[in-house]
RNA sequence: GGGCCGUUAGCUCAGUUGGCUAGAGCACUACCUCGACACGGUAGGGGUCACUGGUUCAAGUCCAGUACGGCCCACCA
């Protein structure tokens, strides 16, 4: 055979990305591409906290967004010879499973009840056995719920897993974990009872937030303010003297519940009631007037009444100044039916058109009953101001005392607070200014850290507590399983040294009714996914975790609390780098909502332009910064893969692109540019270093256009061989270099198409079977490759190539025009590195008769061949 | 009220120790089917770098202040 077709291997005639997120993701899982390999050492391994979705929400445009950035951390480590350590989990613990799975099964927990071997749900899917749609909600035990709830998830979890697998995350899905999984109440509960046997964990009966809706305490980091109407009413009071007293409030219905009248010291008006009795209207309970600095005597008339408890600032006001307690809101929301024991037989009466009423229609009732009196001063005043909410819930919080677990997180103590701040310090934020959100958030705290959940579903708080001779609790000796057993759930395990029929009886036990916080299990992710104190084999090799990914709204929540958790039980922090991601925005600059975002699914999303290109679009969107939602940047980002598929053809069809890795780079201008292409490798390196994957993808798509655009066009007629053998064996070399780096480059962003090209050429054997398990560039080699060569050539040449393109351009030329002759003017400096590459810049642009004049800026002038005459064409 | 981030072309954004004529893509205009690519290519128009002052030989970049936007926290009578 003389000069037949090279022999291109796999090279496809039309390469195309139809179908390659199936072929590899396939590919991947069948070869166990991304498994763990624990014979590492730590030295060797990267491991990532990753976040746990919650699975009872929907998908979401944001999961592919975040869940990108850290997969291409993880792919970029993993390139460098770091074993990564790369988990998921599912988060099913808390209040949106619960509700989704009464919803779906016709089921409600009910911690009293005993568990039922082999439960059938009532209803499923929300539709019972006739085909109807099933209200009721039949009581089971928590056992029997958790049950349910794996059921239930299984699907969802099936969901994701497939939205990942296709989005081309290189996640280990052996390690993977739920948060309401075995394994996992046991770490939760194993942490919980070593925080109480070190004092960091206690309880206290004291006046906490509350949501009547679901009926249980809140803790700080979950309330979330917002704007609600309401009116100032103008109450009048009688001093000592008989003389009205005038308070502002915005919750008159408190006043059976005012404890107190209070105003700032400073304040002149006030002063002289210092000592005397104040008498409330309606009711006429005599109170004490009070002094504090938190009374703002800018506000309404300067004095206000102290109720317990409308406000945070009550409380503060209360436990200060030690009031009475005198509570009239139930746990349900309402009135309560007993009066205040100090109410008057006739104060009481009136109470009653109160009693069992909502705070809504208990609030009429008093403002009916101060009208009739005279006492409440003009009409009151519309505003609106910011009420606390439970984020998940949709009543404003009331305060009620209650019993409840806490950790200490230094919201109490200053010593705890400071080490906690300084526990910040120790991570690495990405981007650096977040530590400063963990700062603010910790020194601003006021309280501990509320866990206990009066609800059913989640991980029980693993104790008991013994019942005196009178059926009482005696919750100060709570009785604590072996950690052996773990984990439990007291309201169906019986205490060490019980019987299960001493439950609920005098001299026996009951189990704790609560729940702990889902943050105070989500808290654990590192040790759940580390298989803590299960595995220390595996925990030490990962522990503490190189990576922790998160969105920065839930610093104050899930980092926060998991910083606490390893404070406290290792000594340290979880990890040592904290990678925030910003969130989706719509294209009108809101944060995009669930709604919105399911306009169009993550998945259809990726079956539109790829998963490549849509990861495209999440890598563009740099670390912590806000994104928009824009299909525009997926298409260029299908315009990247589609080029890049193109360019490796071209590059690939010259011949054996395999031998020409280890042949000699003799041409000027393709050691220019490598030595571009090392300069890259260098950035793309450090940028990965500081985990601004953003950053790499940028510079190796800036150099990679340059690439095609003008080293490709200036490189081709030589690689054809127009200049001899020898002078294309340096180009065939050039680009088996440069196509080879490239890959490696924009594997961790667009790991579909690289492995594609890479299956063409380079996975010949199982040391190069994936793309993604071999190397990342070397930039030693390809500096020795350039051999010193000033990377501006490839510049240089390229402005040249530009400039006789241009003379044809304007003449409305086709760019094969032949220029029979061309003058290009420049700094001498720039003329001497153009000079090394001129038979290239002229053959590229169809030029002869190339001169090279000196001047002080680049310009070209260049003449065309004759245009073809149009009135010979051919009549056939 | 305190703090953080941002403001560069119509749009989305780069611009890292201050340094050539401030860049890219989209969109727009004109042209071109050249042996990787029409899911393309070439070239072009378009900017008072939010504003005011300062430091400097030199400021998009550093400093001070202002405005606007976003977020976090605090306040909640």
């Amino acid at each position: 055979m003389s000069t037949g077709a090279p022999d291109t291997g796999n090279l496809p005639k039309k390469p195309s990305l139809d179908g390659i997120e199936a072929t590899w993701s396939a590919a991947w899982q069948a070869d166990d591409t991304y498994a763990f390999d624990r014979g590492a050492t730590r030295a060797e391994v990267f491991s990532i906290d990753t976040p746990p979705p919650t699975v009872s929400g929907s998908l979401h445009v944001g999961h592919v967004f975040s869940y990108t950035h850290t997969d291409t951390i993880a792919r970029y480590q993993r390139m460098t010879g770091k074993q990564v350590f790369y988990p998921m989990g599912w988060d099913d613990n808390g209040l949106p499973t619960e509700r989704r799975v009464q919803n779906y099964f016709g089921v409600r927990c009910d911690p009293s009840m005993p568990y039922t071997e082999g439960f059938e749900p009532p209803a499923e899917g929300g539709v019972g056995p006739d085909g109807k749609a099933f209200k009721q909600q039949v009581p089971i035990s928590r056992p029997n719920f958790i049950e349910l709830c794996d059921r239930l998830v299984e699907e969802d979890e099936k969901a994701f897993e497939h939205l990942f697998r296709t989005l081309g995350l290189s996640v280990d899905w052996h390690q993977l974990y739920a948060t309401i999984d075995e394994r996992s109440r046991r770490v939760s509960q194993r942490a919980f009872l070593r925080n109480l046997a070190r004092g960091e964990a206690y309880q206290q009966e004291a006046p906490s937030l509350w949501d009547v809706t679901f009926q249980t305490a809140v803790a700080q980091a979950e309330l979330e303010d917002r704007e609600r109407p309401g009116a100032y009413h103008t109450l009048r009071f009688r001093r000592p003297d008989g003389s009205d007293l005038l308070i502002d409030t915005t919750r008159p219905e408190l006043l059976p519940a005012c404890v107190a009248v209070v105003a700032h010291p400073d304040d002149e008006r006030y002063r002289p009631l210092e000592g005397a009795t104040i008498t409330t209207p309606v009711f006429g309970v005599e109170v004490p007037m009070v002094f504090h600095e938190l009374a703002d005597p800018e506000k309404g008339t300067g004095t206000a009444m102290i109720c317990t408890f409308g406000d945070t600032t009550d409380v503060t006001w209360w436990r200060e100044l030690n009031l009475d307690t005198r509570a009239v809101l139930g746990r349900n929301g309402r009135f309560v039916d007993e009066a205040p024991e100090v109410f008057t037989d006739a104060a009481a009466e009136r109470y009653a058109q109160m009693a069992g009423k909502t705070v809504f229609s208990g609030r009429e009732a008093l403002v009916a009953m101060l009208t009739d009196d005279g006492d409440l001063i003009g009409d009151p005043r519309p505003i609106t101001h910011p009420v606390k909410f439970f984020e998940k819930g949709d009543k404003p919080l009331e305060i009620v005392t209650s019993r409840q677990w806490y950790i200490r997180n230094g919201g109490r103590e200053a010593d705890l607070n400071a080490a906690l701040v300084a526990r910040g310090g120790e991570i690495a934020f990405h981007p650096d200014y977040m530590r400063t959100r963990y700062t603010n958030w910790v020194e601003g705290l006021n309280g501990d850290w509320l866990i206990s959940r009066q609800r059913f579903f989640g991980v029980p708080i693993p104790l008991w507590y013994r019942l005196d001779g009178s059926g009482e609790p005696v919750f100060d000796e709570p009785i604590a399983p072996d950690e052996a057993t773990l984990p439990i759930d007291p309201s169906t395990d019986v205490p060490p040294g019980f019987d299960a029929d001493q439950r609920g009886k005098a001299g026996g036990f009951i189990g704790d009714p609560d729940i702990m916080d889902t943050w105070a299990t989500s808290s654990l992710t590192p040790q759940i996914a580390g298989r803590w104190e299960d595995d220390a084999d595996l925990f030490e090799r990962v522990y503490p975790y190189d990576m922790r990914p998160q969105a920065h709204d839930i610093i104050r929540t899930w980092l926060f609390s998991t910083v606490v958790r390893a404070h406290f039980e290792h000594d340290g922090v979880p990890w040592t780098h904290a990678a925030l991601s910003g969130w989706i925005l719509d294209p009108d600059r809101k944060k995009m909502s669930k709604s919105k975002g399911n306009v169009v699914t993550p998945l259809d999303l990726l079956e539109k332009y790829g998963s490549d290109a849509v990861r495209y679009w999440a890598a563009s969107g740099r670390p912590g910064t806000d994104t928009a939602f824009d299909e525009g940047q997926m298409k260029i980002g299908r315009r990247l893969a589609i080029k890049l598929l193109n360019a490796s053809k071209f590059a690939l069809g010259m011949g054996d692109l395999r031998a020409a890795l280890d042949a000699p780079v003799t041409e000027d201008l393709d050691k220019a540019m490598l030595a571009r292409l090392t300069t890259l490798v260098d950035d793309a390196t450090a940028a990965f270093e500081a985990f601004d994957y953003a950053r790499a993808l940028e510079r190796t798509e800036t150099f990679f256009w340059t690439f095609t655009d003008d080293y490709i066009e200036l490189v081709k007629n030589r690689a054809y061989e127009s200049r001899g053998p020898e002078a294309a064996a340096s180009a065939h070399a050039a680009l088996a270099r440069a196509l080879d780096t490239l890959l490696r480059l924009f594997a961790p962003f667009l790991p579909f198409v690289t492995e594609e090209v890479w299956s063409w050429w380079r996975a010949v054997d199982d040391d190069h079977r994936s793309l993604h398990t071999s190397s990342w560039p070397d930039a030693a080699a390809l500096r020795a490759d350039a051999d010193g060569a000033d990377p501006a050539t490839l510049a240089v040449a390229g402005a040249a190539l530009t400039e006789l393109r241009r003379s044809k351009t304007e003449a409305k030329r086709s760019l094969r025009t032949a220029i029979t002759s061309a003058t290009i003017t420049d700094t001498d400096e720039r003329l001497a590195l153009l000079r090394t590459v001129l038979a290239d810049v002229a053959e590229a642009g169809v030029a002869d008769g190339v001169e090279l004049v000196s001047g002080e800026t680049l310009s070209v002038e260049a003449n065309l061949e004759p245009e073809a005459t149009t009135d010979d064409h051919e009549q056939a």
